[in-house]
DNA sequence: TTGTACGCGTTATCAT
DNA sequence: ATGATAACGCGTACAA
């Protein structure tokens, strides 16, 4: 059993309230009364038990962060930067993945843990607004582009841009035919349906026509799904010079397909990615793509978080928007 | 202020006690008593709060699983497997990134939230054994090699087989000058050591001579010191015509360093790496590998620390050690 | 400045 | 089968 605040009172000769005191850093508490009470904590090797100190408090420290997989090299970084970022808060982070399933995803917000943690950094990718209306116990910050208006911060890159950007720089490049990997039909992969404007919008500033055989589908965001729509954008008759990629990792697939053809990157296509992961600088070729400012993202969500958690704040002010910069990594595969 | 067992116990017109025997699924409750507090629960939207259920039970329902760097994707991998086992056993997983310092691992096994978790799976990579026998309080399973014997379960591959196996295959490729990227000196790095062991030893067995030239020292198990690594052998006049790389990480970057040199891979250099990572199955050329079981490793970390949870277990039986197996993988990086 | 006593929501021990 | 009540360890009015 453990030593409690009793045992370390018992100890020191004093009361809980006093050791209560020390512990929290109270002011008046006199000098010797305190290096007592050190000396027992010290001695016992008291470590505060946080089931009772939540159970009073109504806060346990933790907040949880929900990313769709953690395999997922952009969300494991994003992840563990955020982890770095609460850490300096002594918050400890709870990370869930969510697998996408809209199921899993709702019972995160409304089941079991609502009550152990104090606050939630959501990515969402099956959940719709109208499924997160329910919730209005714990703060919450959105990764992500705001596809609701309920009470939740949010912060975000701005997609459309970005995909505009890469469209554009395969443009520069000279490249007419210009492919895009990553459409979704689903109403809810806003992020796909996003990309997918910023490229058309490109596409038509340069007066290149779109089309539904340059548009490939996929059914998620992996490797497998970037290498198989490759390949059904090679066996369409009329291929592409260039293909901007919704995200790197369908990006790295589809690079795969065009070498193993003896395709060459980027001579005969040029390939763009998104989201700079750490995968796309040492391919062959190196992996050109749009970066956002992931350690800004994981910053300012858990800053947004700590507003509404305070003491004095806002906790039920309106819901803030807080756009981030991404910038455009060019490298081999559309340098060249 | 969510509703608690009083309230329910209130509206259903019964005691506290009823409420909670139905909550814990207590056999003895008559029928009509159950449905009617399960009627006043779903009326109520009562969830249990767990930290009250902690206080008493001194059980939190979570446990930690500590890895050196979710970056990682073979880390991310496994920590996503962990999760998922864990929650056949609806325990909740709190994931942990050390990023490999002794000081991070320590405190994590000693700190504040060891009140909070009933269990810990470890991976560890700086801390040696006697940082860790201080350590008693929890269940603990170890991942990874034996590297100390106190009282902690572990499971753990069998690395020096494992790298044999990969060498022996570049062996039997035909190649004669077969070089080892991943070396580390620091005496805690125990994966690196059997690694190597296994790789000279089926150097040895194949009659081939070892050397401080082909063994190349690495300071991290990432691509950007795998790519480095590969420079200096090549730089260093007699270049190797195969190399085996402790970790699929290192591959990729050794890989990335012969293919921008104009290198053939596997024609001039033969290239394996250690993990099975998703990367290596969707680079140009695909990596030839070692797979550990993962998912068996999961499996048996999360059992091991059940039975040592579990109510009338051997919570302090004899440390065990479990073997899981691995296989040769090969792809298009030494077969061709 | 420090001590006493109560309550947070549960589970467990008795009774009934 | 169910109810009353005492802990679990901590924070906090309130009292001293």
């Amino acid at each position: 059993m453990p030593p409690g605040l009793k045992d370390v009172a018992a100890r020191a000769g004093v009361s809980v309230k006093t050791v209560s005191n020390v512990v929290n850093g109270y002011v008046h508490v006199a000098p010797d009364t305190r290096a007592r009470v050190q000396a027992a904590i010290e001695a016992l090797g008291y470590v505060p038990n946080l089931a009772a100190r939540q159970l009073r408090s109504g806060r346990s420290g933790v907040i949880a962060v929900a990313v769709p997989e953690l395999q997922s090299p952009y969300f494991a970084e994003l992840a563990g930067l955020i982890v770095q970022a609460a850490e300096r808060r002594s918050w400890t982070v709870l990370i869930d993945q969510t697998d996408g399933q809209a199921e899993r995803e709702r019972h995160l917000v409304a089941g079991l843990r609502r009550h152990a943690i104090d606050g939630l950094i959501f990515s969402p990718l099956a959940l719709a607004g109208e499924d997160l209306e329910h919730r209005t116990d714990i703060p919450m910050v959105l990764l992500g582009e705001r596809v609701w208006h309920g009470p939740a911060d949010h912060v975000a890159i701005d997609n459309t841009a970005g995909a505009a950007d890469a469209t554009r720089h395969l443009c520069d490049l000279g490249r007419r035919r210009i492919a895009a990997i990553g459409v979704q039909d689903a109403p809810s992969a806003v992020t796909a349906h996003q990309r997918l404007a910023g490229y058309r919008a490109a596409l038509a500033e340069a007066g290149l026509p779109p089309g539904p055989d340059i548009e490939a589908t996929v059914a998620g965001f992996h490797r497998a799904d970037g290498a198989a729509a490759m390949a059904r954008l090679l066996d369409s008759g009329d291929p592409p010079d260039a293909v901007f990629c919704f995200n790197d990792l369908l990006a790295l697939g589809a690079l795969r397909t065009l070498l193993s053809r003896g395709l060459a990157v980027p001579g005969d296509v040029a390939v763009i990615g998104f989201d700079d992961i750490e995968d796309g600088r040492f391919s062959t070729p190196t992996l050109s793509t749009v970066a956002p400012d992931a350690v800004r993202i994981a910053n300012l969500a858990v800053e947004l978080l700590a507003e509404r958690l305070g003491a004095g704040a806002p906790a039920a002010g309106p819901a803030r928007e807080v756009r981030v910069q991404h910038r455009l990594v060019v490298r081999e595969s559309t340098a060249g």
